[in-house]
RNA sequence: GCGCUUGUAGCUCAAUUGGAUAGAGCGCCUGACUUCGGAUCAGGAGGCUGAGGGUUCAAGUCCUUCCGGGCGCACCA
């Protein structure tokens, strides 16, 4: 149940009825109105902009409006309490007890429902996201944006949408080519007893490439080492495979299991590049052209040549983009666009893709390539994950792949744990570079937000522990009649706050507001909580360790709450830290 | 040079898809545990939201021009 949206249906109403009688003149659509939570100091549990918005068309001041919509909202209303006009024109609402009674109810009766935005048409989502190169474990710049993708999956999945959590796999180009000759100057390494040739710089040096080598050769699938193009190609199968168990098991501590893995090397062997290829030369957006070098540049190695090109300055791109290489293979966003075609086939309603920071730049040829490929009917929407800074000693730490001092996913949860790890990668915006100081997530845990989240739900567990109830056993509960204190009104009206916190952030694509909420609410419990130091009456059990029924379900709907919450942020409620 | 993105308290960041007197944490200062878990709480100091212009009843939020940071700008992926 969503209050806000239930009070912004109900003055709608009223607009259209106070308009059909003549008292009102309204806009062609009344999309401007809203109802909003009301400051603080405002004593009011939801406010609207109705009478500002309307102000205009009708010709008088806010304040007249509203007090024709205030006499209008207040008729057949038994929960108002009170009804009054603040300063540049809003309407703000205090409900009567009566209804937060009705509203726990609700919520106790549907707890697995509670947050969940019905009317939303549902859709079927394809997300792809992490898609790191098959070439390594995965680093703490991966985390971020696998994070990022999979709380937008849990989110949408809550809603009740269909999700699909996608990872491509780029097992097909120059990099793998290197990344396979590593292996197998590994092992030549431990069979031949010859050094690994650590300066040639397109090699990987890292020492996850002689377990990749050790475990290839155990199988015992390749007999002869001596030639590499006799082997390269079963080689490559090996390795990628490796690099994918390896990947799967950091995602898999992260909490992260991905639905499907599409392959980009098979897109290329079933010519799924070239038909498409084929159909975009049909519609006109390919030719064979130049690129410009980019101004500003050094373009002294800057060497022009006729290149097979995709027209995505059609769509507004700085230039054309290109799908051929000299040697006649593939780029990576040619088989890109036969991956995206792939994803359109498959008849999603939405395409979403999370991108790191450092692929915002691709990000404009890809969804052009969507629009050129669906006949302008879909539109993919792009998530970018900025950079992630690490901080150790107060300073900031730089990776380096080739000295191979970068820190892995695998170190990262080693050190702060899988929840503080995810919570921490999702508390600010995607849109904001994040900094993640190593030394005071591990040192001084209390500083760390998650933590101050999850004591919310163990200081509930320890008081169910002490009337020896289970926390999540469903309470059953004889009449509705509460009594709640001035404080657990408060913060019901905090949770009442829930449905929109998850319908913005189900809407913007914006997970952060989720930890954000969760802290806000837990703070609101733990002042509460403290005020039973100094006054008895405030405390949830009394003496014989009873505890009244108002205030069981009061703590049952918070820990409910708090606990699906954390859920969706894919960490743990543990009932003692 | 171009594109994307960002600029809010000393630091790290929020801010209800345009709402009211811009809020938290850390740090600094003062206080609260014989009793439901102190990983907590109460109070104080700290702001011309980078600068100018515009749209609006209303701008940290939208548009525009500057200034500063980050990322990217070939056939890499």
């Amino acid at each position: 149940m969503n209050i806000f949206e239930q009070y912004l249906d109900k003055i709608k109403k009223v607009i259209l009825k106070l308009s059909k009688n003549g008292e009102l003149i309204i806009p062609k659509n009344l999309d401007g109105i809203t109802t909003e939570i009301p400051p603080i100091k405002f004593d009011a549990d939801i406010s609207t902009n109705a009478a500002m918005v309307l102000s205009k068309i009708n010709k008088k001041p806010p304040k007249d409006l509203a007090a024709i919509l205030v006499d209008e909202i207040k008729k057949d209303d038994e929960f108002i309490e009170s009804i009054n006009v603040v300063k540049p024109g809003f309407i703000n609402l205090k409900l009567k007890s009566i209804f937060w009674n009705n509203f726990v109810k609700e919520i106790i009766q549907n707890s697995e429902t509670f947050g969940i935005n019905k009317k939303e048409k549902k859709k079927n989502y394809l997300i792809e996201f992490v898609s790191a190169n098959p070439t390594g474990p995965l680093h703490v710049g991966h985390c971020r944006g696998a994070v990022l993708g999979d709380v937008i999956a849990n989110i949408l999945l809550f809603n009740k949408h269909k999700v699909t959590k996608e990872y491509y796999v780029n097992d097909y180009g120059n990099q793998i080519i290197n990344f396979t000759k590593s292996v197998y100057y590994r092992i030549r390494e431990i069979l031949f007893n010859e050094p690994f040739p650590i300066d040639n710089y397109e090699l990987y040096p890292g020492d996850y490439i002689i377990n990749f080598a050790k475990n290839i050769l155990n199988s015992k699938s390749i007999n002869d080492y001596k030639n590499f193009k006799n082997i390269s190609e079963q080689l490559t199968v090996l390795s990628t495979n490796e690099a994918l168990k390896l990947i799967k098991k950091n995602l898999n501590k992260l909490g992260i299991v991905h639905d499907s893995f599409i392959s980009e090397k098979k897109l290329v062997i079933n010519q799924e590049v070239e038909k498409v290829i084929n159909y975009l030369q049909s519609q006109n957006f390919i030719y064979q052209g130049k690129i410009k070098a980019p101004a500003g540049e050094n373009t002294k190695n800057w060497i022009e040549r006729d290149q097979l090109l995709f027209k995505s300055t059609n769509f507004g791109d700085d230039k054309d983009r290109a799908l051929q290489k000299s040697d006649g293979s593939w780029t990576y966003f040619a088989s890109d666009v036969a991956y995206h075609k792939n994803k359109l086939d498959r008849k999603f309603d939405q395409l979403i893709n999370i991108l790191g920071a450092d692929h915002a730049g691709y990000i404009k040829r890809i969804s052009f390539s969507v629009e050129a490929l669906s006949g302008s009917k879909q539109k993919i929407i792009c998530k970018v994950s900025q950079l992630v800074k690490l901080i150790k000693d107060k300073k900031p730490f730089k990776m380096s792949k080739r000295k191979g001092d970068y820190i892995t996913l695998d170190d990262l949860i080693n050190e702060v744990g899988k929840d503080a790890a995810r919570f921490i990668m999702l508390n600010r915006s995607s849109d904001v570079e994040l900094e993640f100081d190593f030394d005071s997530i591990i040192e001084k845990s209390k500083d760390n937000p998650l933590y101050y989240v999850q004591y919310c739900y163990a200081r509930i567990a320890s008081v169910f522990r002490h009337i020896e109830k289970d926390i999540k056993s469903k309470i059953i509960v004889k009449n509705y009649n509460f009594k709640f204190s001035k404080e657990e009104i408060n913060i019901l009206k905090k949770i009442s706050e829930w449905p929109k916190c998850i319908d913005i952030s189900s809407r913007k694509l914006e997970p952060h507001r989720i930890p954000t909420y969760l802290y806000e609410l837990a703070s609101l419990f733990h002042a509460y909580w403290n005020l039973g130091k100094e006054n008895p009456e405030k405390r949830f059990i009394n003496d014989k360790r009873n505890i009244s029924e108002d205030k069981l379900v009061f703590l049952k709907v918070t820990s409910n709450v708090i606990k699906t919450g954390l859920k969706i942020v894919g960490v743990s409620a543990p009932e003692k830290m």
